[in-house]
RNA sequence: GCGCCUGUAGCUCAGUCGGAUAGAGCAACGGCCUUCUAAGCCGUGGGCCCGGGGUUCGAAUCCCUGCAGGCGCGCCA
């Protein structure tokens, strides 16, 4: 019963189609329109679900109060107790020993796979994500496409897609030929392989102030490139180690997040697949020449051109998506290609996809740019890796960390793992920050806001989930019979509500690329359990009322472990 | 100027297909640890849901319009 077919919206309980099942006829209408219909009250006491009869007054010519009344005497399936009529609205109320039973016992049977579904049937999602820039310091404008491809990467498969993690590397233009010229004017000394991005940093700013003075410094840059571009050996090689250099310490990062990809290729991948693109567009007649420049006109799409070439020939960002669209779809013969770009880049995206479509790709609706707010400093001030006014994600995590260790310092100083515990809570803290709302938000940095511990926030998700693995290992290994019907009251009822609506929440996720969703349903859940746990004795009474009680703890650890490694956070045992 | 996005409590945000009394967290104040982890729980205060029209039995939600902020608008990425 539980696991009923049709269950398109999140937020629902089980039990939905039965109720519609046993009153659709009395109304004359589709099961799956009062499906639909189903709403929940705003609070349990109203009822655990309601049909609103206002719409059905006009076609049956009876008052919405007297329709309502008239439903809830239609015989009720076995898994609603009771029904009631309030106003306009017909309100049932679920079984709550059955509800019970099934949510734990399915839990306990699926254990972290619980909420888990086939829909991808093994088809590839590819996720561009994170797409770090070389030489350039990894800050916290890049933490939300790092933490939100990752959850993404991780929800897709946990659905039955296959999915590939592409780091799409800034490794092209110009501004390499800027390092390489700065390299050569003032690297002396400069140790390229355990300086870090920060000498590259320097460089790249110390280049900028001068060009201001010495134009030719300009001249020089683009001297460079052009030789990079030509495969010249000693440019190649320098900027080689500057890339590894990169790579070798966002690494370190990654590692920290517990991230992998299954490819880095970047911009410089694409260099020699673009001419076939450009073939193609000119051979289907959809280039133009314009001011010099070979464009993709999208004035019937009330969009500006699409810039495919340069007027000097050379190629732009929009050729290589568009070559690295292709690839993807050769090499992966992807079912989805998600781009993780903030939506500074929306009528970029918009542009080179209609070029795709225009050039009689069906699967450009497969494409789809999953699009995020702008990180900006809550003290006023944009992030600029020119001005030097970064933070760098690499400080905020250790901040984190070290701040976890202190609290645990003072809290549980018995634990003998704190340096592992506290960088699961710092940093589970900082990437849960980023993905506890919806995308569309800009986010305003603060320290302040990021190590905050309290509240809605992955630190209480762990605490939750510790306080759970402490009350089972206390429990220790009892195999009695649970009594569900101790779980009959409103603290429990509202922790099975909150977990009973989580594979629906999974799938939602996925389907609107939301990984906040995902967070507030483990909120939702562990702020039930917490009250529960206040009011209710977990180890107490009988074996058989504690069996049931020991399989809601168990159920919330689980769901909640479960869904943070969802998101990329780790839950330590104790904290 | 044009296009897109955002606007809900002091702050950060939820609010499902239009539904019942608009919800959380933080901050403030007041309570709760001899009992399973107090990184927790409970309570109090706090709202012109940006303004104005409209549609509807019913609007934070849909439509129109205005305002404010963000982003973007052919040869950067």
């Amino acid at each position: 019963m539980l696991h009923a077919k049709s269950r398109r919206e999140a937020n629902t309980l089980p039990f939905r189609a039965d109720i519609a099942v046993s009153i659709a006829p009395l109304l004359g209408v589709e099961t799956n329109q009062i499906e639909q219909m189903l709403e929940i009250p705003p609070n349990s006491e109203l009822g655990d679900f309601a049909l609103p009869c206002f719409t059905f007054a006009k076609i049956l010519r009876k008052s919405p109060v007297s329709i309502a009344q008239e439903l809830i005497k239609a015989p009720l399936p076995a898994c609603i107790s009771k029904a009631v009529a309030t106003g306009g609205y017909a309100n049932f109320f679920v079984d709550r020993v059955l509800l019970a039973k099934d949510v734990l016992t399915a839990i306990e049977n699926d254990g972290t796979s619980y909420g888990a579904k086939d829909i991808g049937r093994g088809r590839v999602v590819c996720i561009d994500y994170s797409s770090i820039n070389i030489a350039k310091p990894f800050h916290i404008g890049h933490l939300s496409s790092t933490a939100i491809g990752h959850a993404l990467y991780n929800l897709y498969n946990f659905m039955g897609y296959r999915s590939i993690g592409i780091n799409h590397l800034g490794d092209w233009g110009t501004q390499f030929g800027k390092l390489l010229a700065a390299y050569e004017l003032w690297g002396e000394g400069v140790d390229i392989e355990n300086g870090g991005v920060d000498i590259m940093v320097k460089l790249y700013v110390r280049f900028h102030e001068e060009a201001e003075k010495n134009p030719e410094l300009d001249d020089m840059a683009r001297r460079w490139f052009k030789r990079i571009e030509d495969g010249d050996e000693l440019a190649l090689s320098l900027f080689t180690r500057f890339k590894e250099a990169t790579i070798k310490e966002v690494m370190g990062i990654y590692d920290l997040l517990g991230i992998q990809f299954d490819s880095y290729a970047g911009e410089s991948f694409y260099n020699d697949k673009m001419q076939p693109v450009v073939d193609e567009l000119k051979a289907k007649g959809l280039l133009i020449l314009s001011d010099g420049a070979y464009i993709v006109d999208l004035s019937d799409e009330d969009m500006p051109p699409c810039v495919i070439l340069r007027s000097d020939g050379a190629t732009l960002y929009a050729t290589r998506d568009i070559a690295a669209a292709f690839y993807r779809k050769n090499t992966y013969d992807f079912a989805k290609c998600l781009y993780v770009v903030a939506y500074q880049q929306n009528l970029h995206f918009r542009q080179w996809f209609k070029v795709v479509e225009k050039m009689g790709y069906d699967w450009t609706k497969d494409l789809e740019h999953v699009n995020f707010g702008m990180v900006s400093l809550a003290d006023g001030g944009t992030l600029s890796t020119r001005r030097g006014n970064v933070v760098k994600l690499q400080d905020v995590l250790d901040s984190a960390v070290a701040q976890a260790r202190d609290i645990m310092e003072e809290k549980s100083p018995d634990l003998d793992n704190k340096d592992e515990v506290a960088k699961q809570v710092g940093i589970g803290a900082v990437v849960f920050g980023v993905l506890y709302n919806a995308r569309i938000k800009d986010i305003a940095f603060s320290f302040e806001r990021a190590l905050s511990f309290d509240g809605e926030t992955a630190p209480y998700l762990q605490y939750t989930h510790a306080r759970c693995q402490s009350v089972l290992k206390k429990a220790g290994n009892k195999a009695a019979e649970p009594a569900y019907g101790v779980l009959d009251n409103e603290f429990a009822f509202a922790v099975l509500r909150a977990l009973s609506k989580y594979p629906d929440t999974l799938e939602n996720a996925m389907g609107k690329n939301e990984p906040y969703l995902i967070a507030r349903n483990l909120i939702e859940i562990a702020q039930a359990y917490n009250r529960y746990y206040y009011e209710v004795r977990i180890l107490d009474g009988d074996e058989a009322n504690t069996a049931a009680r020991l399989g809601l703890t168990h159920a919330v650890g689980t769901v909640i472990k479960g869904g943070l490694s969802l998101l990329g956070i780790a839950a330590p045992d104790r904290m």
